[in-house]
RNA sequence: GGAGCCGUGGUGUAGCGGUUAACAUGCCGGCCUGUCACGCCGGAGAUCGAGGGUUCAAAUCCCUUCGGCUUCGCCA
């Protein structure tokens, strides 16, 4: 008994069709003389209504069968009976009369519900993740991610970009994340690893002439996870030559509103706000600014650069800056919620936290003495503070400062439920920085990668003062969450050569990692730029889901693991010997 | 590597030194011809994540450990 339609095809235009659907019981409901299933498959629900006076067969074989067996049912289509239409199904006005059915295979009781917001512990989805995929949420987070990704190739292919393939297998590089390694087999003691992105390959693609590049990437990364970062991720990685920032933010933009249209039926507008990575710093405290809220952080390093206040003056003294947030209306804070606030101040690298609480006619601090009236009123003003208002503010240096009031800006506005949901806020990020210093290497990193330009105007600084050197690079942020970022690159060989030096790689491991790159630019690679987009967080954001697992068929555990296959595990010694390893004793 | 939360029938919770380990749901059986969270009756199902300790007595207190989640570090 094949299908002749889905579940949800069916309406009051299918009344007296003879059908065939196949798929799972969802529910089953036995009155005895009369059985009501609702049948299941990918497109939704429908209900089967098995009677013996229409088939004693089928009757008796469905007091038999339990959810989530497998069935193929043949029936006609008939209007449900005045007043038992069910409006909260697609399917609702009719219903299925089963005339035969067979049982295609029977199952074992789910470990848990197959139905929406279920609330069970995350490790029993994962190890049953094909169950937890039944569920239509989930069904429904991969359907759109698949629209995603078309919409993009669509619009992509329309605006002639060639989709190209690059190596899993390929080369270990010494900048960024940690590499995950493959052994090679006919070379012992060698390794591939697996590729971070396919940054150079993209690269080369250009200097091969292929000018417009795309690929829906695999990406790996062996850091520690977090809820939006997996080992393994997938990247829309795009590459374009003869092109300046202006021509990737348009193509960008124009596909954002493309893919929000046919995944989401959302409109967009554009063009996308432009916000530099110094006024993010300073306002919002992060180069992804969530911007569907205000609660802007205020610059008053001057204002209090003489107040007796040791923390402010020591702190600007050593070349740090204080700066204040204005948490409105949250003067009604108790102390134990400020004491929360502390916290997590102090949690993210801030020695403490100042605040005033702004009341009708007083000021209620711990501080307030350190400060003139002169003092207190020009913060009060600054901050535009009105009864009602807590003050909160940082004294150190400037990056520990803006992460901290950043941090707390987000706090607030949650605390404040000042976020609406609904909300689509892109902007992007421009104008980063090129380096910044490591102290624990002692050395300048690239905020990017190593391959991105610095601004025409600042290449000298590469040899003066390194972090001041600005970086053609841009970030797409939506809702404080960074879903794509790119940049223009170097395409000459002498600019790279200085950039890897300014990197302090010596000559022979610039030959070892890249030289194969330099040499390429040696050969005509034309200006070129690109950008990347991680699939998972924007879909997440589009699914409005908290981590990205929900957004991947068969993620990893915060450990790293594959609860359903058990991954990673042992492999045999045949194995070992052939790869000429030998692990060591636990 | 650090911090925090969680772990009790299949599932979700309650119990927080002495209980027959409770409740809901699911499961099994019976009844039921208009349900859609079907209803009613009955039943089975837990060595309280694991190991150790304290105690006359541990699901409960302590230590260790395992697993899941969140987060800092890390993530060009």
């Amino acid at each position: 008994m094949k299908r002749t339609h889905n579940a949800t095809e069916l309406d009051v235009n299918s009344i007296g069709q003879e059908v065939i659907l196949n798929g799972w019981v969802d529910t089953r409901r036995d009155h005895g003389g009369l059985i009501f299933v609702d049948l299941r498959d990918r497109s939704g629900l429908v209900q089967v209504v098995f009677s013996p006076e229409v088939d004693q067969n089928s009757f008796h074989l469905a007091e038999g069968i339990r959810s989530e067996y497998v069935v193929a049912v043949k029936g006609e289509v008939r209007a449900r009976p005045a007043a038992t239409e069910n409006p909260n199904l697609k399917t609702g006005k009719i219903e299925v009369y089963a005339v035969s059915m067979e049982i295609l295979n029977k199952a074992k009781t789910p470990p848990f519900y197959i139905e929406d917001n279920i609330d069970v512990d995350e490790s029993l989805r994962l190890k049953y993740r094909y169950l937890d995929l039944r569920r239509p949420e989930m069904r429904d987070n991969l359907i759109l991610r698949h629209k995603v990704i078309k919409s993009m190739r669509d619009y992509l292919d329309g605006q002639n970009f060639v989709e190209i393939e690059t190596p899993i297998l390929t080369k270990s590089s010494p900048e960024g994340a940690r590499d995950y390694l493959v052994p090679s087999r006919v070379h012992p003691g060698e390794f591939f690893a697996l590729p971070q992105s396919p940054q150079i390959f993209k690269q080369l693609l250009m200097v091969s002439g292929l000018e417009k590049y795309f690929q829906i990437a695999r990406c790996f990364r062996d850091e520690d996870l977090r809820a939006d970062r997996q080992p393994e991720f997938t990247q829309l990685d795009i590459e374009m030559s003869f092109i300046d920032e202006d021509d990737i933010l348009q193509l960008i933009e124009g596909m954002m509103v493309k893919v929000f249209k046919d995944a989401l039926a959302r409109d967009i507008k554009n063009p996308f706000p432009k916000l530099t990575y110094d006024e993010a710093m300073l306002k919002y405290g992060s180069d992804r600014p969530d911007l569907r809220f205000d609660l802007e952080i205020t610059e008053l390093t001057d204002l209090v650069k003489d107040v007796e206040f040791k923390v402010f003056s020591s702190a600007i003294a050593a070349g740090g800056v204080v700066r204040g947030l204005n948490a409105k209306t949250c003067g009604s804070f108790s102390r134990k919620e400020i004491d929360e606030l502390v916290k997590i101040a102090t949690d993210n690298g801030a020695k403490g936290l100042a605040w005033i609480i702004v009341a009708e006619d007083e000021l209620k601090s711990p501080i307030i003495k350190f400060f003139t009236p002169e003092h207190t009123k020009a913060i009060i003003e600054a901050l535009e503070a009105q009864p009602g208002d807590l003050l909160l503010f940082s004294a150190d240096n400037e990056n520990v400062v803006a992460k901290v009031l950043g941090i707390l800006r987000l706090e607030i506005a949650k605390r404040l439920s000042l976020i609406n949901e609904e909300e689509l806020n892109f902007c992007w990020l421009i104008d980063f920085p090129l380096l910044e210093f490591d102290p624990d290497e002692s050395r300048f990193v690239a905020v990017h990668h190593p391959f991105t330009s610095p601004k025409e105007e600042d290449i000298e600084l590469l040899k003066t003062n390194p972090a001041k050197c600005k970086a053609r690079a841009y970030d797409l942020i939506l809702n404080g969450v960074e879903i794509g970022g790119g940049s223009i690159r170097i395409h000459q060989k002498d600019l790279q050569e200085k950039m890897f030096k300014t990197l302090n790689l010596g000559s022979k491991e610039i030959k070892d990692k890249f030289g194969y790159m330099l040499d390429a630019f040696e050969y005509g690679a034309p200006p070129h730029g690109g950008v990347a987009f991680g699939i998972d967080r924007l879909v997440m954001i589009m699914t409005n889901r908290p981590s990205i697992r929900d957004v991947i068929a068969f993620p990893k555990t915060q450990n790293a693991n594959c609860l359903m296959t058990a991954a990673p595990s042992e492999v045999s010694p045949k194995q070992l010997r052939e790869l000429q390893l030998r692990t060591r004793d636990k």
